[in-house]
DNA sequence: TTGAAAGCGCTAACAC
DNA sequence: GTGTTAGCGCTTTCAA
């Protein structure tokens, strides 16, 4: 029957020796400040901890230090880690984790908890820091600011946080100057329903920078599906028609690549397509598409790591910039 | 300059009702042992809580209660979101214990992470109970059940601990018998290494109570590549070949519908395929295949759930087995 | 109805 | 070198 063995404490260990509690802790901590403990007790000390499997108990350390060594990864929202986007974050933060000695609490807000219980629930002290994304609630935000947590952000930058950011702007002139070598002067973004993003933006300064046309369409419904006016584009005369289809993420690239075969426009041939993302894909794609390949994995165990730089009192910049680089597939 | 504001304290909502902080303890947690606050300073706190935004310090709670209500999803393995299954667990955990209420520790060991590491985290009293998979090293399964604290594993049976699997039995049942009817009198299962599963037993059994033919052909390298072993099989005349391929997997299905397609071999035509897992597809695949739907994300909520009963002492049966269901796609 | 006191397991001042 | 002491913030007897 499931009852925890009463746990073996600091006190057993001790005792076992005959030491005082502290003197034990001190060994086990290595802690060298105020006084040191005899090579002989020490000895003593560290075997009776092996052999009764002493195990600090965290929550009484956390206590005591003021801190947990634990690292909140927050979705304010329902998160899918069918989205390869969200998995490779969440891999990302364990890593970084990892690296850095911490615990992960993975903690996603469902429609049933209010900004109430979220802030809650990250203001318990479970965590001492929160990695999060950009599109954290407003008022969640500022109840974290004003508590003082330390916070990371990603991927896009905002003026009170730190936050782990991707080049997109090489990004974007690397994927533009791919598409003026092969010869193309003229070009699309399927944008996300929002079109004054970053990202825009960044292909909007490529196109310019390389005397390339460039309109943006958003693409239908947040999913990449085809619009109504995006079909007229494409339907425009020759001397018109855009000859690449620049897409917000490889989801929206992948459904043009399919909308493409479905109409018989070939591909690179008619339109090329670029991603965006790199996003793992399962199965083997048939047609692999050329994308610029973000590192998220390494974003959020940046971030994991930035976060704890925080906590441990170091500064750390308000901008990290991770690289990107253009991958080449079979769509351009 | 992220330095904590001093966090309020019970003591300080006490202070400022001028009252106890047990009575204020009391009040918000609504516990009614040894005698009752009245309604007049119940308000009060109540309301002064609230005023000064409040939050218990989980460690100090923790320390006191004698549990965290953190859930612990442990890989004994550096974990790897690409794979569906490990995404789907993810998600099942992290849904399982929002409606539990409680946290998700995500812990994944690395190769740089000895078991007594892992050990030393998992009994640290960070979490209440683990959740974790069959194939947990042996070593540290002892010493979690020797430590008395709570595990449930998925998806193979054990003696030694309460399991959710999936009903195997079945799937291949329902997979055969759907081959049955299509006509075949003859498959052979695209195995794992191991071929001592319960999967292979439950498709053997299946294959016997429909009179159909059965073989087991491991796949190369555990990735479900197709060995050499294999391509003779399919050179077999026609009356001697199989005319369908179970995989292990939907992943070893995928990568067969990809070799039949190099290989000229018509799906369904001159070979069928059946996966396993209903694994979450990115992008959209163009052969849907036909599979066996397991539900990976409910095998973990329901481990979370039977975790939870099992540290507040309920009983919970040795075995919990989960539905599954056939879907049919195109490569049968 | 309320509060005082003990203590969860640990760490870190300080005194011996 | 080593032990004593005082908490960390909270819950829970127990006495008033």
């Amino acid at each position: 029957v499931p009852e925890f063995n009463s746990r073996i404490t600091l006190k057993d260990v001790a005792k076992k020796v005959g030491v005082s509690v502290n003197a034990a802790s001190k060994v086990l901590n290595n802690t060298r400040s105020s006084g040191q403990v005899s090579q002989a007790t020490r000895g003593l000390i560290l075997e009776a901890a092996r052999e009764l499997g002493y195990q600090p108990h965290s929550a009484a350390r956390s206590l005591v230090r003021r801190r947990s060594d634990v690292v909140a990864l927050y979705f304010d929202r329902i998160m899918d880690t069918g989205e390869p986007f969200t998995a490779a974050l969440i891999e990302g933060a364990e890593l970084g984790c990892r690296r850095r000695q911490q615990s992960l609490l993975l903690y996603s807000r469902g429609p049933e908890q209010t900004v109430d219980d979220a802030c809650r629930k990250l203001l318990s002290g479970i965590a001492d820091g929160i990695v999060t994304d950009s599109w954290l609630d407003i008022a969640i935000m500022d109840r974290l600011l004003s508590a003082g947590i330390p916070v990371i952000q990603y991927p896009e930058s905002s003026p009170r946080l730190p936050c782990v950011m991707v080049d997109e702007s090489t990004g974007a002139r690397q994927a533009v100057a791919h598409l003026a070598e092969r010869g193309h002067r003229r070009f699309y973004f399927r944008s996300y329903p929002r079109v004054d993003t970053y990202r825009v933006q960044s292909y909007a300064n490529a196109a310019k920078s390389f005397g390339i046309e460039f309109s943006v369409i958003p693409a239908a419904d947040g999913y990449g599906f085809v619009s109504d006016a995006e079909r007229e584009l494409l339907k425009l005369p020759r001397d018109k028609r855009p000859t690449a289809a620049v897409c917000w993420n490889d989801e929206f690239a992948f459904r043009m690549v399919n909308y493409c075969i479905e109409n018989n426009i070939r591909i690179p041939g008619e339109l090329a397509i670029v991603g965006y993302d790199g996003a793992r894909t399962f199965p083997e794609p048939v047609v692999k598409i050329t994308t610029v390949d973000v590192p998220w994995t390494e974003v959020a165990s940046r971030a994991v790591s930035l976060l704890v730089d925080v906590r441990d009192g170091k500064d750390v910049p308000m901008e990290t910039l991770l690289p990107v680089t253009l991958t080449v597939g079979d769509t351009t």
